[in-house]
DNA sequence: GTTGAGCGTT
């Protein structure tokens, strides 16, 4: 058993398998991932994407496998794991990194998916047709509205709305009040506010 | 302080 070539070849790019690791906890740290993938097999490289300036992780990240059955398996293993309190979800990454590799014979790009087929996106449009060609015949958005009455609450259900006679007695006296303070703000407070309630 | 479907840098 001579080990001697245990020397891998060259990180064949083409050969590696990416998976790529969803459902990640925005604490969790490329290196658990290696760690937790380091015991299915030998692990390329492993990356987070996260941001530039808010150096926040995205949430997802990315394992390579030097071997494919390595990275099934760690797949089916690692798929579902608890960590963090947030399950893992491993699967095969669709795409390659988009730089780097100018090795032409890496992957059809020309047909890297199929456009028409997306099952990612969600069966409910999330515009679905704003326009509404259905009532034609009657659009009242806002028409006819002179003086909208919302405030149409005395002439409604209870019409004996008699309030209390005892409150009255702190009618005039805020009535004052008001005025005097009225008179009071509006000339120390702004002169320029020369908006008087206009009578009705 | 922190959302939760998804595809990524040296």
């Amino acid at each position: 058993m001579s080990r001697g070539g245990d020397r891998r070849p060259a990180p064949d790019i083409n050969g590696l398998t990416s998976l790529k690791i969803d459902n990640l906890s925005y604490q969790t740290t490329p290196n658990d991932l290696r760690r937790v993938f380091d015991r299915y097999g030998d692990i390329g490289d492993v990356h987070i994407p996260r941001d530039k300036y808010s150096r926040q992780s995205k949430g997802f990240g990315f394992v390579r496998f030097y071997e494919r059955r390595d990275a099934e398996h760690a797949l089916d293993r690692t798929d579902g794991k608890l960590i963090d309190g947030r399950e893992l979800r491993v699967t095969l990454a669709k795409y390659d990194r988009p730089t780097d590799e100018r090795g032409g014979r890496g992957r059809d790009r020309r047909r890297s998916r199929s456009p028409r087929r997306r099952s990612r996106s969600p069966r409910y449009s999330r515009s679905r047709s704003p326009r509404r060609s259905r009532s034609r015949t009657r659009s009242p958005p806002s028409r006819d509205r002179r003086e909208s009455p919302p405030a149409e609450r005395g002439g409604g259900r209870s019409r004996s709305r008699s309030p209390v006679r005892g409150d009255r007695s702190a009618s005039p006296i805020d009535r004052r009040q008001s005025k005097s303070r009225s008179a009071s703000r509006s000339a120390s407070r702004s002169p320029s506010r020369s908006h008087s309630n206009s009578p009705n």
